[in-house]
DNA sequence: CGGTATTACGTTCTACGTAAGCATC
DNA sequence: GATGCTTACGTAGAACGTAATACCG
């Protein structure tokens, strides 16, 4: 039923991907993130090769994204903030039921 | 900028979640997602724990959403069904260029 | 007892960090 | 030679599986 070739493509892997779109540069978007370069550009061949696209142009000056870089940066914000505002919704529902049950509120 | 607490939460934790809302038995859920009982049902309790919500009722007969549950599962199948489907246009993208280039066919 | 979810325990795999290397300007 | 991406190597944490336990009909 779930298409085997998207397993492992994950909601952290496109917030590095815009993080890297958005600075146009590993080490300050490593920075952003709390982490070191290795592991971002690492991330980014990784969302890359499961994508079988390449997303952004290196040089030796920073990073540039492609047109297919351009198009996904459009959906991956998207679907960020649609994800981000699901679990935040989820939580202010948890929190108007919590007040009766008090279960995980303290926990 | 990136509230910490929604840290942790990933896609593959709404695909699990879903599909123990479809099932409703974690046994059957495993098996369709290609895993077994026990690391589906942590993965739950954790998305509980990270959402600060109840998602699940337990029972000895299997499990029945809570009205968080419900809720969420609707956003949920959204995200994912527009996850999917911005990762199957990525692919289609690298492809139409890929055809000039010759990258990643093989790869 | 039969069936379901949970806990305990050990293992495997993924993601990250540090250090060194390579390329470009 | 300074800057930025990459590769190599080792480590820490997360996720999974098997086995055993607890709970409810």
């Amino acid at each position: 039923m779930i298409d085997p070739h998207l397993v492992g493509i994950e909601i952290r892997h496109l917030r590095y991907f815009l993080a890297v779109c958005e600075e146009l540069h590993l080490g300050r978007a490593a920075l952003r993130l709390g982490m070191t370069q290795p592991p971002l550009g690492r991330a980014i061949r990784a969302l890359e090769a499961g994508l079988g696209v390449i997303l952004f142009q290196r040089s030796s000056r920073g990073v540039m994204p492609t047109a297919a870089g351009k198009a996904l940066a459009v959906e991956a914000r998207k679907l960020v903030e649609a994800f981000d505002f699901a679990v935040a919704e989820a939580r202010r529902i948890g929190r108007s039921e919590g007040k009766a049950k008090r279960k995980f509120t303290s926990a």
